[in-house]
DNA sequence: GTAAAAAGTTAAGCATACTTAACTTAATAA
DNA sequence: TTATTAAGTTAAGTATGCTTAACTTTTTAC
């Protein structure tokens, strides 16, 4: 059976997976803050129950019956998020935390109707697809991230990884929002950092940020 | 701490207090479909918690702190229900299980931006008072409930008991819904259910279902 | 190629919230 | 008033999902 737990086991290394990834015990561990003794127990129970191939000391992949937990879970995740911003008017930043738990407590039929009233959107408001009824997932745009990018070039942001508060936070008290345009002013090689200007104002970001931004180059 | 569980059975406890029956363990078992064994341990822990009184053999009752978790609770699961109701167009028979669950999974932000929403309410859709953010009760106005009426009379629907999806359903398919007028024609000492005739169809009704319906006489 | 460090696993134990079975207390009916 | 029934409690046991501590495997650095 499928719980409450193994779900966000299940949503962890999807999206570990997903950017090619392997998702090993600890990256888990620490993604769903917990102990590693506690992924390995629940890789056992998760691989006897077919939703992921798991090999010891080898990490986790989803099996196509674990994805379709994944992705319906992911599905709930990013049109709750859509909706409370929506609907509620609450903000980008807000909304992560609520969602996380409203996942897993909707029937089908709620998650659909907030699809509806959405207009079935491809894309939630951090620029992550949301997948669809039928389970499959929108196309990403090709995008790149901020730590891969060239000094000296203007680009947009079309997609931030929305997985911690903290994060969405800081983003949005720097204005660096979904479609902000910044300008690449500086790559220290030193840390990985990048320099960007937004609205004039420079802003000097580490990898670990730029690696959750993703962006467009513009002309 | 006060755990989804605990929020459960300090509701149930509240509801029964509040129509003046003493919340006894099979009651209380009833409700929440567990065994007697598990109201009498989880009493002993809401005692020890301060948050009910309870005496062995003696039924329970909320302590000051219990109501007031009872009553957020409460809140909580009126106001989702109103929400779902004017927000995504469910129907009165859908909302109560997704708002069993939504109760225990929403952040004090996220409610209070739902009564905005719905411009503070004290009423929902079944005409119960929705508790207020400051633990105030509104006033429910006077009433009497269908097994008490006289054979004659008119009345209209004022309030119903909805904490059950099936009566919900078989109350939406007979047309007594809010608001709804009915006509008294008959009562049966045998088994003290009663007539009613609604859009001019009759209809009789049980006992159990005549206690779930609030009505006040129209003149 | 081996020693040290890092990562992963196993085992034992814990809290929560139940269950069933056996028993006790209270209510009721003759 | 007492025997029977109903209601309530206790005790023992279970599943889930964790923890820490001890141990094993893999990786890395020399």
């Amino acid at each position: 059976m499928s719980t409450i737990s193994k779900e966000n086991y299940l949503k962890a290394i999807f999206l570990h997976n997903r950017i090619g990834e392997n998702a090993s015990t600890s990256k888990v561990a620490n993604k769903l803050s917990v102990s590693n003794a506690a992924i390995s127990d629940m890789a056992k129970k998760l691989s006897q129950e077919g939703l992921i191939s798991y090999e010891k000391y080898r990490g986790m992949e989803l099996t196509a019956e674990g994805e379709k937990i994944a992705l319906r879970v992911l599905r709930r995740h990013r049109l709750w998020e859509s909706f409370l911003i929506k609907a509620l008017g609450m903000s980008w930043n807000e909304v992560h935390d609520e969602a996380e738990r409203l996942e897993h407590h909707s029937s089908d039929s709620l998650i659909d109707k907030i699809d509806e009233y959405l207009s079935f959107p491809d894309f939630d408001p951090h620029g992550e697809p949301i997948p669809k009824k039928n389970g499959t997932f929108p196309k990403i745009p090709k995008s790149i991230s901020l730590s891969e990018v060239q000094v000296g070039n203007t680009y947009q942001i079309i997609r931030v990884n929305d997985q911690n508060t903290e994060l969405m936070n800081y983003l949005t008290k720097n204005n660096l929002l979904l479609n902000s345009k910044l300008e690449v002013v500086d790559k220290l090689s030193f840390d990985n950092s990048v320099v960007v200007k937004v609205d004039n104002k420079k802003n000097s970001l580490s990898e670990k940020i730029s690696k959750s931004i993703f962006v467009k180059i513009l002309k």
